[in-house]
RNA sequence: GGAGAGGUGGCAGAGUGGUUGAAUGCGGCGGUCUUGAAAACCGUUAUCCCGUUCUGCGGGAUCGUGAGUUCAAAUCUCACCCUCUCCGCCA
């Protein structure tokens, strides 16, 4: 959410931020809204002003056995034209909160300016491998091996949920665990195990809501939706509340499945393991003064870069242009790793810092000595990495012409030592 | 799921219709004292909104959330949420 001041003074930006990320905001009614309700509020608060100070007398007379009757209905008066204008404030703030909460975040003065054909590759690492033998693509990979069950996923959740089995299911294990340590241990980052159904009040905060509605599962009968990301119950673990500015920054980490309905999504482009349901992924959230957040972007980025090296596939890293941007972000990275049996760039994350958008939403402040008001932090989330995708990465890097998988080094350890995956 | 108790400022804890944004204690911050520290003492200590002649001033709101009763609600009524205790169920 943007402040209504911003939004009152800055009309033009607010123009071209709906027309970059293709929202449909009627900013006019906006604004009327916005002078409306403080015209009333300035209305009202004279009203109970006035009732304030007859309740005061009101109290005095009565302890004093002074006659109250004349006092008390005139305001009855009074008390009939609050309850009038009480509902119309009411009303005009719902109205506003809902343009409001539609507006999407404003991106940064560096965000290159324009459609998809604007993103940059700012840089990559590793050059894609040649094979000297005719790849697969994981679909097969997964298959031969016997790691991945498609079908069975299928007749279990649905198209595009599924099973991963034997080795499969242990390197989707050793893959969360080995981010998880290298994160903890070597970027500073908390772990935190957050819950995988939120409310509404945390999905609207992080601003899922109200826009995704329709890309979330939600549990019938309850104010529960399952998480599309962990971002969404991580950033929400302080919301409203105000922090201590000597305990920022805060980094947590946190893996997690994550559901998404990917609504009409089918199709040869996404087959396999590229874009399903349910999927895990490491998170990495930070909460930062306002003024570091774009030095802890880069950070940021570099902590989920930091996996893609270890795991030595090749990536680049492509910076949005402002009309790839998500709703929330005012400023996103993604890395994409390469996948040679599919022949795609996959996008295994993605990392925003959302300025103090998010914070807004979610109340999260936080407050120094030297302040005199709490001020809204910044959030910043990214993936490192996003799972599914980084599984699909593996098999097709390291194949052999056997057919087999080698395991990375990396995650050796977490695999009980084996050196590769063969079908048996 | 059933029964009961309760949700008040950073924390503890008063307050059951009328100058109560809220006693008191603890903690925090500033100061006096001290060579320094402790103790003691004094002061201070929430958040949001609106107006404004805007380093200030004026007004309003907030005692889990929402609705209601009333001239007036932290205090009364209802609904919901959450916490605790007991019972049941259960990985």
């Amino acid at each position: 959410m943007l402040d209504i001041k911003f939004i009152r003074e800055n009309p033009e930006k607010i123009k071209q931020t709906l027309h970059a990320k293709k929202a449909q905001v009627d900013l006019v009614r906006l604004l009327d809204l916005d002078q409306h309700r403080r015209n009333l509020l300035v209305k009202i608060d004279e009203l109970r002003a006035k009732q304030n100070a007859a309740n005061d007398e009101i109290s005095r007379m009565i302890k004093e056995k002074k006659d109250s009757k004349e006092k008390i209905a005139a305001m009855k008066e009074i008390s009939k034209q609050v309850d009038v204008l009480e509902p119309q404030i009411k009303e005009c703030e719902a109205k506003l909160e809902t343009l409001l909460l539609g507006i999407p975040n404003v991106a940064h003065e560096s965000v290159p300016v324009g459609g998809v054909e604007k993103n940059k590759v700012v840089r990559s690492w590793k050059e894609a491998k040649a094979f000297d033998f005719v790849v697969k693509d994981h679909i097969q990979l997964a298959e031969w091996l016997d790691i991945i069950d498609f079908k069975r996923g299928a007749k279990i959740s649905g198209a595009n949920f599924m099973l991963y089995k034997n080795e499969g299911a242990r390197l989707e294990r050793a893959l969360f665990n080995f981010m998880l340590d290298v994160h903890t241990r070597e970027h500073g980052y908390r772990e935190v195990f957050p819950p995988y159904l939120v409310n509404t009040a945390s999905m609207t905060g992080t601003g899922q809501l109200p826009k995704m509605k329709d890309d979330m599962y939600r549990v019938e009968g309850e104010d529960l939706y399952l998480i599309p990301t962990a971002e969404v119950p991580i950033t929400n673990i302080f919301r409203d509340e105000i922090l201590k500015e000597e305990d920022l920054p805060i980094y947590y980490t946190g893996y997690t499945a994550c559901f998404r309905k990917e609504a009409g999504s089918y199709g040869k482009e996404t087959r396999g393991l590229i874009r399903v349901h349910q999927f895990d992924k490491v998170e990495l959230v930070k909460f930062v003064k306002p003024e570091d957040s774009y030095a802890e972007l880069e950070t940021l980025v570099a902590n989920a870069e930091k996996i893609l090296q270890l795991l030595e596939l090749p990536y680049r890293v492509i910076e949005l242009a402002t009309g790839d941007l998500s709703f929330a972000a005012a400023k996103c990275y993604d890395l994409e790793v390469y996948a040679p049996g599919v022949k795609q760039w996959l996008e295994v994350s993605s990392c925003s810092n959302f300025e103090d958008f998010q914070a807004r939403r979610c109340q999260i402040r936080y407050k120094g000595k030297n302040m005199k008001k709490p001020n809204y932090l910044h959030t910043l989330n990214g993936s490192g990495l996003a799972l599914a995708r980084t599984f699909v990465a593996i098999l097709e890097n390291y194949q052999t012409s056997a057919g087999d998988v080698v395991i990375p080094k990396v995650l050796r350890p977490f695999m009980g030592g084996k050196e590769k995956i063969s079908r048996t």
